[in-house]
RNA sequence: GGCCCUAUCGUCUAACGGUUUAGGACGCGGCCCUCUCAAGGCCGAAAUACGGGUUCGAUCCCCGUUAGGGCUACCA
């Protein structure tokens, strides 16, 4: 393919990750990996308003921890930084100033209290609200005049005001939208911080940017840019737009409705091959009917063509259900490192298993697991005594005579040597046929009284992990407790 | 309000005018397996928003309606 692919990711660091946004990142990497070209990321902190302390860092670290590897950005030059904008203010002003030589911008003085004042009228008329051009053409003088006396200005584009403006998505195909309904937008603030509209165009260009691949929020700004592109007289990059990522309600993805922050899904246990892997087919499929794929596989499958128009709602129930596929399928060495981690920041972090005895409870439990907590959770008891047991449970498998009968059970297990899962299964079915009593008579009280709850893996896999005397000590301890 | 975008099962989606009784996945329901809970296997319910065209033939192309969303800042 084209050897000059360039794309950029383009956050402001207003806090965390989000997860369209890292929707977005992904595919624009996707893209930039599938044809062998660069992805960068670009930090767009010109409202110094929304600036957040150490977004930067964890913005960073997120993808980092994602897999989605940028080729440049801060910290990671390639020839075409500074990547953080704040860094490039000389830039913007100098571009902005070389519009107003050519005439295709000019200084207003404004006052944000008049602005308000014409958005009012409009609306009080219903008219749709945009600045009404009042310092469009101020003369020379007048502008030489304002700006030695100090008057605080921000410099605007001159929209044509007529005519229309055509340009084709690659995903949404041709949109067509008239200059009348653009505003003449602000490209410099007062503070003399570039508005998002000019950095973009002129940080795209600078670094060579080939395909701008970015959320459908931006659509309607879109044509700006490209009159930018025109006024600076630069060759325009390709547009992608992406459809948003929706709540269950269909909003736009937003807090309030749910976590959007990769962290909060970090932290709620999701790997992150699920959460790539997931996020990937929010909005691309591969075309056929495979689900299961590593950031690999989609760098060698993804394709813009194959990316839709409309919005996906994040479903988590699917989110959920990968995770328990990466679980199921992941080494179990890796899982095993896992459960460490897992443990060691849970109350039984002071206890210590060996690796043999972990590797068991793994086996017993992983398909029952859709995260790593659930090792802990669901098998609280492969690693601490039953405290208590399940009322319900009690209720309904605990029969007055069960006392006895695991009296006799207990008794049965202490003859074994070192038992296998053959070996307690033929115990138990020896004592429940000489007690004349079904085998599951038997095994629900004794699932009860070992584990404290009345579901779980097969019983007789549990008493393996256990082994021989922790299984009579549970039962002991049980008969106590229920007598 | 204005502008723009979008529209297939509840959700993610396949179908790029005919091979379709519209396919898959999640979720949901049932059955099997079974010591429980899962897993697994099998089966099932479930969609082309509506109305006009174009065409021999429309989920697919065009128009309109409706619905949803986005944008409409000296925020990105």
């Amino acid at each position: 393919m084209s050897p000059n692919i360039r794309v950029r990711f383009a956050p402001s660091p207003t806090g965390y990750l989000h997860v369209g946004g890292l929707r977005t990142a992904l595919y624009n990497y996707l893209f930039a990996k599938h044809n062998g070209g660069k992805f960068v990321l670009r930090i767009e902190d010109t409202d110094q308003a929304r600036r957040v302390e150490g977004a930067v860092e964890n913005l960073i670290s997120t993808l980092d921890w994602a897999g989605v590897r940028f080729d440049e950005g801060p910290g990671r030059e390639g020839g075409y930084g500074p990547y953080v904008q704040s860094q490039r203010l000389d830039i913007y002003r100098q571009h902005a100033d070389d519009l107003i030589k050519k005439g295709f911008a000019y200084r207003c003085f404004c006052t944000p209290e008049r602005l308000e004042e014409v958005r009012a009228r409009q609306n009080a008329a219903k008219l749709s609200t945009s600045y009404d051009r009042h310092c469009r053409n101020l003369t020379a003088e007048e502008v030489e005049r304002r700006l030695s006396a100090g008057e605080r200005n921000v410099i605007r584009m001159k929209v044509p005001l007529e005519g229309e403006l055509t340009f084709n998505d690659l995903i949404r195909g041709t949109v067509t939208i008239a200059f009348e309904v653009l505003d003449d937008q602000v490209i410099i603030k007062s503070d003399g911080f570039p508005t998002y509209h000019l950095a973009v165009v002129v940080d795209d260009h600078l670094m060579a940017i080939s395909h701008v691949i970015r959320g459908e929020e931006w659509l309607p700004s879109t044509p700006k840019h490209i009159l930018l592109y025109k006024f600076f007289g630069w060759e325009l990059p390709k547009f992608a737009h992406l459809p948003l990522l929706l709540n269950p309600d269909k909003s736009k993805l937003s807090k309030r409705q749910g976590d959007v922050a990769v962290e909060d899904y970090r932290a709620k246990g999701y790997f992150k091959e699920a959460i790539v892997n997931f996020v990937a087919f929010l909005g691309w499929n591969p075309g056929d009917e495979r689900e299961i794929f590593s950031l690999e596989e989609l760098v060698k499958e993804f394709s813009l063509e194959r990316v839709g128009k409309s919005g996906a709602v994040f479903n988590v129930e699917k989110l959920n259900w990968l995770n328990f596929e990466y679980l199921k399928r992941m080494p179990e060495g890796d899982v095993l490192t896992q459960l460490k981690a897992e443990l060691a920041r849970s109350p039984h972090a002071e206890k210590s298993f060996d690796d043999v005895y972990l590797l068991s409870v793994i086996r017993a439990l992983r398909e029952r697991s859709t995260f790593m907590r659930d090792f802990v959770e669901k098998g609280e008891y492969f690693f601490q005594r039953p405290d208590q047991y399940d009322p319900e449970v009690l209720k309904k498998r605990w029969k007055p005579e069960s006392a006895g009968q695991l009296k006799s059970l207990s008794a049965a297990f202490e003859r074994l040597q070192n038992p296998r899962k053959e070996e307690f299964e033929a115990a138990l079915h020896q004592t429940a046929e000489s007690l004349k009593v079904k085998n599951s008579d038997l095994i629900h009280p004794l699932r009860l009284a070992v584990t404290g709850v009345g579901s779980g893996p097969g019983l007789y896999d549990i008493l393996v992990v256990l082994g021989r005397d922790e299984v009579v000590h549970r039962i002991n301890l049980a008969l106590e407790k229920l007598q």
